[in-house]
DNA sequence: TATTTTTAATTGACTGATCAATCAACAAAA
DNA sequence: TTTTGTTGATTGATCAGTCAATTAAAAATA
């Protein structure tokens, strides 16, 4: 049934099998044979689009860092005030549609395998990038520029950290607790900031 | 050459070399006949002393987690006030020791794996709950329970993220600059405490 | 319009490499 | 002679990646 126009297609919904199969299974080694059954392909078709397997790798973790940027964007144009803007960026990375089990499993690996595979450990440093910027988008007029500095890379430290615990004990830090946890955070360092000024 | 009393003997070289082997890797997944080569014997005595690969590497995490905990009890040992205590807590995490390179990404390679082996996730949770324990023990007297919970949570997030952070970018947060940024933290909490009794 | 030709989509079968795990055999100490 | 230490050789399984062959749509040609 070779109807045409289905490259980018099939290219999709390899891209999605790749996500949820890393995340049920936990780890990036799964099959190519496992992920293109379950985009109902066969094996060399994904050979076939994207070569080795490293590129259907880079093509996901691409993928995974556009939907985050995504939302980030859309979420900051909806925040008027700077703290507005810190609490927009700390709830986008904690959002249902990120912070679900699949997708943290595979932000998980992918996070290991980027110390051997030099472009993905490229794609994660954009995402630590933006992630720094966004928040100094918020923090840099509410706090001194070495205050705010620190401040960025302690609520990116934060939120790394808790996405590492929620895939190790199943559960505990849920959206609204993590959040929580980060905003007390932001919170008492600005109190702080305004008591000795 | 077949000396008696060597099991001991191969049993730690064989641990020390999977550490290192995986901390330079940055990935669980090493041959047993590279780990065996480097502690200088043959795969199959490997097998012969560990059995399957898996408890090769079960035993090794729980030598990272024991020297963890033996610097974490003689730094507690050390001392005499609670706020000192917590800082303690934090100093080790970030030893010279601990934050290794090498070190880091075993940790995180075992994070990973943790989510398909029971039994490193139940190793990893003793470590988890060790860390919260000591520094419950050092928070408790500081502030409300709580309070000191949150704390204890948020300190450890921290932890946790500043580790996945240091093995991303090569280096950025070295261990002082990574204990300054958890101590701000605990300094910022408590002064908030003070100011709002 | 009917035909031939080209192109895109697709796969089954295969290859080659890699590894964990086993085992029979041997060496030397007790 | 029994026990402990040790390995080379081998087996069996798993996979990434390739390739030739097949189907049908689309384009070109008659």
């Amino acid at each position: 049934m070779p109807k045409i126009g289905m490259e980018p297609l099939r290219r999709k919904a390899l891209i999605d099998a790749t996500i949820s199969t890393i995340g049920e299974r936990g780890t990036l080694n799964v099959t190519v044979a496992e992920i293109a059954g379950r985009a109902g392909v066969s094996s060399a078709l994904a050979h076939h689009y994207f070569g080795p397997k490293e590129e259907l790798l880079q093509a996901t973790m691409r993928q995974l860092l556009a939907d985050l940027g995504r939302d980030a964007v859309s979420a900051l144009s909806r925040s008027a005030t700077p703290r507005e803007r810190v609490s927009a960026v700390i709830s986008v990375n904690f959002n249902a549609g990120q912070f679900r089990e699949e997708t943290v499993h595979a932000w998980l690996a992918f996070y290991v395998e980027a110390q051997n595979s030099p472009p993905l450990r490229r794609l994660l440093r954009v995402y630590a990038r933006r992630l720094h910027s966004n928040l100094m988008s918020g923090l840099a007029p509410l706090a001194s520029r070495p205050e705010a500095e620190r401040m960025a890379e302690a609520i990116a430290a934060m939120i790394d950290g808790l996405y590492i615990r929620r895939a190790l004990r199943d559960g505990l830090p849920n959206p609204a607790s993590a959040t929580a946890l980060v905003e007390d955070y932001v919170d008492a360092k600005l109190r702080q900031q305004a008591n000795t000024p």
